[in-house]
DNA sequence: CCGGTAGTACTACTGACTGTAGTACTACGA
DNA sequence: TCGTAGTACTACAGTCAGTAGTACTACCGG
């Protein structure tokens, strides 16, 4: 259980295209996703690709000639282990976790609440 | 509302250290604490004291010659605030927080709930 | 009164990580 | 066969964190 490395803005911004896609996507599709807001060469968008499934966000497969990227875990699980990795740096989780629930606001408490009965019903 | 920097591996030992204490510490007594792990030469203390208190997670005031530390924020207020800065990558908190509520062992899953409640309360 | 010690401020070097991209090479379609 | 898409490999600059030296000052004990 490594501690989840946070990931810089360009490779966030390349999570969130790849987190958007059911399918994944091709180094020239994320670059197509991405041209409005930044302009990258091509190898850039490339190497990010390249870097985040060495670190294991991304697996690849073969698409003719082109590799095809897609994440490994949902945004949602990603943020969820960004949570309990710095849940964890605390010898005090349940401080730590009562501090959190009375940062949350009124609505998300509520829907924690509710989301903490379903798992309780499963 | 900056996003919650990480700290460095040695800045949080730091940060554990006066974390631990009452009253802060200077320089000199951080360094003494660290002292059966590292070896640490004194400026290198003094360094990350330093920065820790320009990137805001320590207050000094004199105390003779020497600077007295500590935090400004607890333990638990510091990791609620990762927690919180996790959250807010995401575009979907909900599915982020019900997908954190599957996440915890069931005893936090109580402590938590506990906690909602305690917030509802007030 | 003086020298050592504690303590500071300032500067510096190194390695890792990230943003960014060029180059050289290959395969495939018109 | 030529251009284009696509890859692998290499590279470079900036930032950050770990680590520490140096130069200078103030105070205490003899």
């Amino acid at each position: 259980m490594h501690s989840v490395k946070g990931l810089g803005e360009l490779e966030r911004t390349v999570m969130e295209v790849l987190w958007d896609r059911d399918n994944g996507a091709t180094a020239r599709e994320v670059g197509r996703a991405l041209a409005d807001d930044r302009d990258l060469a091509h190898t850039t968008v490339m190497t990010v690709l390249d870097r985040l499934a060495k670190k294991g966000f991304l697996v690849r497969e073969r698409e003719g000639r082109a590799w095809r990227y897609r994440p490994v875990a949902t945004k949602e699980a990603y943020v969820a282990e960004l949570m309990l990795g710095a849940l964890n740096m605390t010898g005090d989780r349940d401080a730590a976790l009562a501090h959190f629930a009375r940062s949350v606001s009124g609505d998300e408490a509520d829907l924690l609440r509710r989301a903490l009965d379903e798992v309780e019903g499963t």
